[in-house]
RNA sequence: GGGCCGUUAACUCAGUUGGUAGAGUAUCUGCCUUUUAAGCAGAGAGUCACUGGUUCGAGUCCAGUACGGCCUACCA
């Protein structure tokens, strides 16, 4: 019978009820009037089917049938065979699938009553020992079963899985659910972050949470989410980098630290770009931009040969060499061998602004030349950086938080890291003097356009700080998403954050 | 923000020139104790995304809206 309570309160708002939820309701109903509780607690905690495959896919049929051990697991139904009085099925837990063969004679018939109202999708455990069958496939005959949560909704068809991104984005726990590969992926994004976190640990880095919340954007330049603190009464925004903060503890004393977490930048949502993403923040004294280029060369490495098992691996049909060194190239040197602008132009405002109009690029024509130089270097040059390439040399008009170089004060010790065509990394020798920082800060504030989504406040406890005195060091930023589309050759950056951003369901 | 494409059963997809809505999987019933996209027989299942228009008649043609995808723009 259909729950004439869940007609009238109107209940499944997700969803028209179609017939086969309602079909699977009914059965919950029965099994529950049967006195099978649909949800039961205290299920012990099983055994791993990774474990028994480890272990016994080497197994011929006769050495199965001298372990006496009788096997505890617990998954969900993925496929079903049915026959009169047996059935196979394929178990999945965290770790892998097994077949499991129920058989009638096995169980007892009051089970295999309640097994036959089991439906695929639904959570069980299941006792018993293995075997082979005919196929040679490692299979374990149940001895008992029973049910650890109820399913009432029906699984994707098993042939074809979930191919609707839409679905697969939305509801996460389907496409988990479905695909092994997804699954993995996002096993690695917590490899890849562990292996992050242990390497700067373990060379004294400490790893600290600064604000989220923030009354003065800084740090970068984006537009920032904004919101209001009520007791307060302040307009705070969510922040677009923690970097401000990171360097007043600099000024603290520690010497080495790091944060790994969510930026926010309101934005336009791409493959590359999310609203909320994650970044690694690292920034350590006494050391310059150069030997930053090192710890990547070195973090990077360990992930690959963590993740990809060597340097050498393939992402989006290119293959890539993370064996260090990498290439080196200034950025000036990028936009006239790779971008081929004549290096005369590169002084010329004029011819830098028909260029970028002849490629379509607004321009206002009264930004900074280094902002020139960075639009054509993202238009002609970065798609082109496919093997690992540290960019260096970047103006200091377009880094205002950066070290000027001593040879050369038009120039910043700064470089940023392309791979496969996109921009990892970040970094920089920090600008330590007060003075100068205030000046930067400054000119920042005067040449920012009427954009009114961006506050033109000064951050002058961030200058206090730094007239404490801060170590001469260098800080990097690594977007953590794109890192991980890397290593799991991803396309998007929505197929690397479990619940990407979407427009809310109608 | 702009362009292109898509939206049909729970899932994957067909749907002819505009003429009563289709398949496979899944579900339900019956048979079936070594199957594995099990099999056999039968059954049920649809607001064709939504709104409007053209037409005797619209899943199909037109317009708009919503959501999604890809490209593009914005984005240090």
């Amino acid at each position: 019978m259909i729950s004439l309570k869940g007609i009238l309160k109107g209940e499944d708002s997700l969803d028209s009820e179609s017939l086969v939820i309602r079909q699977r309701r009914e059965k919950a109903e029965q099994l529950e009037r049967d006195n099978v509780p649909l949800y039961p607690n205290g299920i012990s905690r099983p055994e791993k089917i990774e474990m028994i495959h480890t272990i016994y896919d080497s197994y011929e049929e006769e050495a199965l049938k001298r372990v006496s051990h009788v096997f505890s697991l617990a998954g969900r139904i993925m496929t079903m065979r049915r026959f009169g009085k047996a059935a196979f099925l394929h178990l999945q837990d965290s770790t892998g699938q097994l077949q499991v063969y129920v058989q009638r004679e096995q169980v007892g018939a009051d089970a295999y009553i309640i097994f036959k109202k089991f439906d695929i999708g639904d959570l069980i455990k299941v006792t018993g020992r293995l075997f082979r069958t005919k196929t040679g496939e490692l299979t374990l005959l149940a001895d008992t079963i029973g049910l650890v949560a109820k399913s009432l909704r029906p699984l994707p068809e098993k042939y074809h899985g979930i191919r609707d991104k839409e679905i697969r984005y939305r509801q996460r726990y389907v496409d988990l659910i479905m695909n092994k590969e997804v699954r993995e992926v996002f096993r690695d994004r917590s490899r890849i972050i562990q292996i992050l976190r242990r390497y700067l640990s373990s060379r004294d880095f400490i790893e600290v949470e600064t604000p989220m919340m923030q009354p003065i954007v800084g740090g970068a330049t984006a537009r920032p989410f904004k919101t209001h603190h009520n007791a307060l009464d302040m307009d705070l925004y969510l922040r677009i980098a923690p970097e401000l903060y990171l360097k007043r503890l600099l000024v603290g004393g520690y010497e080495r630290v790091f944060e790994l977490n969510r930026n926010f930048r309101n934005e336009g949502i791409s493959v590359q770009h999310n609203p909320e993403f994650t970044m690694l923040e690292f920034y350590e004294a006494y050391a310059t931009y150069k030997d930053l280029m090192s710890r990547t060369e070195e973090m990077f490495s360990m992930i690959a040969d963590e993740i990809k098992g060597g340097p050498v691996f393939s992402y989006q049909g290119h293959v890539l060499n993370l064996s260090p060194p990498w290439y080196r190239m200034t950025l000036e040197e990028a936009l006239v061998e790779i971008g081929h602008i004549p290096e005369a132009e590169l002084s010329d405002r004029e011819c830098l602004i028909d260029r970028l109009r002849a490629l379509d690029a607004p321009v206002r024509g009264n930004e900074k030349i280094g902002k020139f130089w960075t639009r054509l270097f993202d238009l002609l040059v970065e798609p082109k950086l496919i093997q690992p390439t540290f960019i260096t040399r970047y103006p200091t008009d377009v880094s205002p938080l950066a070290r000027k170089s001593q040879e050369d004060s038009r120039f910043t010790d700064r470089f940023e890291l392309f791979i496969a065509g996109h921009e990892i990394a970040n970094a920089f020798s920090e600008l330590n003097d007060p003075r100068e920082q205030r000046r930067r800060f400054e000119e920042q504030i005067a040449s920012r356009g009427d954009d009114e989504e961006i506050p033109p406040v000064l951050d002058k406890d961030y200058i206090r700080a730094l007239e404490l005195g801060m170590p001469p060091a260098a800080g990097e930023g690594i977007g953590i998403d794109r890192l991980v589309m890397l290593f799991t050759d991803a396309p998007s950056i929505r197929d690397v954050i479990l619940f990407p951003q979407l427009r809310p369901e109608s």
